[in-house]
DNA sequence: TTGTGTTTTATTGCCTCC
DNA sequence: GGAGGCAATAAAACACAA
């Protein structure tokens, strides 16, 4: 819609109306009957005016011309030029006035939708970000978890060391041929039962990465967002898809 | 009554499409 | 190039607390 629609014309008059002087009746009659009311009305605001009198400004629709046209809102929120003339006849208003209506009303109705999107967008976001929250307290507790099965497994090893040491001098004093098979073979059926007591696996899938000895300490440098990039991911600043928006026209 | 915030009507300028 | 759409904005009308 044009600003040179009737309004736009009448604006595009008034910067082209003559000066005060060659308003007389002399130019008055060299314009057209439609062009002349038009300055008629101009000069009767001017008299109101300079008679302190409030022009006539902006009108409020009334009521009924509201419900009528909210209902057709509801069907189309859009209208050809042919249907605002019909509407405007129908409600006897200037076709501008329901075209610059549905604009309007068109404007209100995306910010409104904007407003629903931020409110789903934001309860989604909360959802999510406590998700992390808990994720992360329980990545935490897994990682000390697997600091503490580290050193109870370092002090097993030292200990099992020692022990093997003193075993091994035991052996060495009584038969010094046999002892060196049971120093390279497998320790005792009962030592590695033990063992496997000891390392009862942790559910890996629960943690990021793998969790192998050599990676425990990179556990949480694997991550690939970091705790701020997730929380940004809803971030104000972004503006949504406004898909709501595109795909109805 | 008046100051202030909100809503509604209207304008302007820019953009896209035919 | 005109028609029509939208965003940004102005300004009148309205609501309401103090």
């Amino acid at each position: 819609m044009n600003p040179s629609g009737s309004l736009c014309s009448m604006n595009a008059v008034i910067s082209i109306s003559p000066p005060e002087e060659e308003k007389n009746s002399k130019m008055k009659q060299v314009y057209s009957r439609e062009f002349q009311e038009m300055l008629d009305g101009l000069e009767e605001d001017d008299r109101l005016e300079e008679a302190g009198q409030a022009t006539e400004k902006k009108k409020r629709l009334s009521v009924a011309q509201v419900k009528a046209l909210e209902k057709i809102f509801e069907v189309e929120s859009k209208v050809d030029s042919e249907r605002t003339l019909k509407l405007a006849e129908e409600l006897e208003l200037q076709p501008r006035q329901v075209a610059i209506w549905f604009q309007n009303r068109r404007a209100r109705w995306k910010a409104k939708q904007l407003e629903k999107d931020y409110g789903l967008l934001k309860a989604n976001y909360d959802a999510l970000k406590l998700d992390y929250n808990n994720t992360q307290q329980e990545n935490d507790a897994l990682i000390a978890k697997a600091y503490t099965l580290r050193d109870l497994k370092a002090k097993f090893k030292d200990e099992k060391s020692v022990k093997e040491e003193s075993d091994i001098d035991a052996e060495l004093l009584m038969s010094p041929a046999s002892s060196c098979l049971q120093v390279n073979g497998s320790s005792s059926s009962s030592d590695s039962s033990n063992h496997q007591q000891w390392f009862q696996p942790f559910e890996p899938r629960k943690v990021v990465g793998n969790l192998h000895e050599p990676q425990l300490l990179k556990a949480e440098e694997q991550c690939m967002i970091t705790a701020e990039e997730c929380c940004n991911f809803f971030s104000v600043d972004q503006a949504p898809s406004l898909q709501w928006y595109f795909t109805g026209h």
